[in-house]
DNA sequence: GACATGACAAGGC
DNA sequence: AGCCTTGCCATGT
């Protein structure tokens, strides 16, 4: 499915390092689906939610994703502020903007493959892919 | 099954 | 340089 796809590479994410969700539509072939990743990361089943799931909270570094003007977006919930600290955890310098909008320079954690490290090479993983 | 929504991005004004 | 509109496709009601 396109989410798995998704996923994987968000997974390559480095650890350490942040990217956008626009490069992480670009990385899975579908550069002009920016909104369909983060769908991904919203629809993303946590570890205690959906255990069995293939991919969740706990094995997707979806904290590593932010949108392409640097900032973590606010979902309202206080999701950013757990995205501050997982990502301040991992040693990512997290910033605050003029609003108090969690922000990440790009040019010290930004992470912008011109494509999947591990995609260009054979994965023999249990994928249901096409 | 159809309509509305959604953690975004880029172009236009 | 900033704000508003459009594009997108899977998931949910």
């Amino acid at each position: 499915m396109w989410y798995s796809v998704v996923y994987k590479a968000i997974q390559q994410i480095p650890y350490g390092k942040v990217t956008s969700y626009g490069h992480i539509a670009n990385l899975v072939g579908y550069p002009e689906r920016p909104r369909q990743v983060g769908l991904c990361l919203k629809h993303l089943p946590d570890s205690s939610d959906q255990p069995d799931s293939r991919y969740n909270g706990d094995n997707v570094p979806w904290q590593r994703v932010i949108n392409s003007k640097g900032v973590i977006s606010n979902r309202g919930a206080g999701g950013a502020a757990r995205q501050e600290t997982a990502l301040e955890a991992e040693g990512v310098e997290v910033g605050r903007g003029a609003l108090g909008e969690r922000t990440v320079d790009f040019g010290t954690y930004g992470w912008f493959p011109d494509r999947l490290p591990s995609d260009s090479d054979d994965e023999d993983e249990d994928e249901d892919e096409e």
